[in-house]
DNA sequence: CCCTTGTATAAGTAAATGCTTATATGATTA
DNA sequence: TAATCATATAAGCATTTACTTATACAAGGG
């Protein structure tokens, strides 16, 4: 079973997405788990409607999945996007974050929702 | 013995670049071997000054090194770039350009200087 | 029902990008 | 030394990008 190849253009759009630190830093939280778009905000310090553009692109690529809770939308990473695992890694070179996320629950910032 | 980490803004920078099919196909082509500007000019049916500047792009970010002989430029891949091994991994999701690479040699318009 | 909260969208703008054409530079050859 | 070949650089331009501010929309809570 031959593993599946990716078109260089296709490739070239998703690198591109990635390829802009708000966007990557993005694309890293939601991969550590659900974030809903005011703990983006919080969590990279910009405003709301920059974070929003930025999340459109990557739902509209598909990187993301948007879930729907109660008055919140979190995002998360989409792991079953074609090139999921090649970001994966990519993901994997860069410093955690977990103390962002530590930051964010003691400024009791984080939203828990279930 | 702990792997060293890639800043987000610096990752970020190598993606942008890469994030161009353009780009992204030089460096499949010089990850295959060394090439000189005029075979990228005719593998990627560009203006040589178009090339030139994409070189000049991924040259000020070290990601391919050049290596002058006779009168021609040279562009290899830089093995030794902090994210080397993540670029090797993107290239390798990539089709093959063998056969590009061979309807170069059929054309006669590959350069051979040694 | 209003009012608030969370998010999306629209319009505007400055900066960056990727080409073009024209020209410069540098090495090779006649 | 002049002509040529390979490449780089400069300037100009249309398009894209990533913000901003303002506004719309949708869900909850009083």
């Amino acid at each position: 079973m031959e593993k599946t190849k990716i078109d260089v253009q296709e490739l070239a759009r998703v690198l591109k997405l990635l390829g802009d630190s708000t966007r990557l830093s993005i694309m890293q939280y939601v991969s550590k788990g659900e974030c809903c778009v005011c703990e983006l905000v919080e969590l990279l310090d910009m405003s709301q409607p920059a974070i929003s553009q930025h999340l459109r692109k990557l739902r509209d690529a598909n990187l993301v999945v948007e879930n729907r809770k109660r008055k919140w939308i979190f995002y998360r990473i989409n792991e079953h996007h074609v090139a999921y695992e090649l970001i994966h890694q990519l993901l994997e070179e860069l410093p955690s974050v977990d103390d962002e996320f530590e930051e964010l629950d003691r400024k009791n910032l984080r939203i828990i929702c279930d």
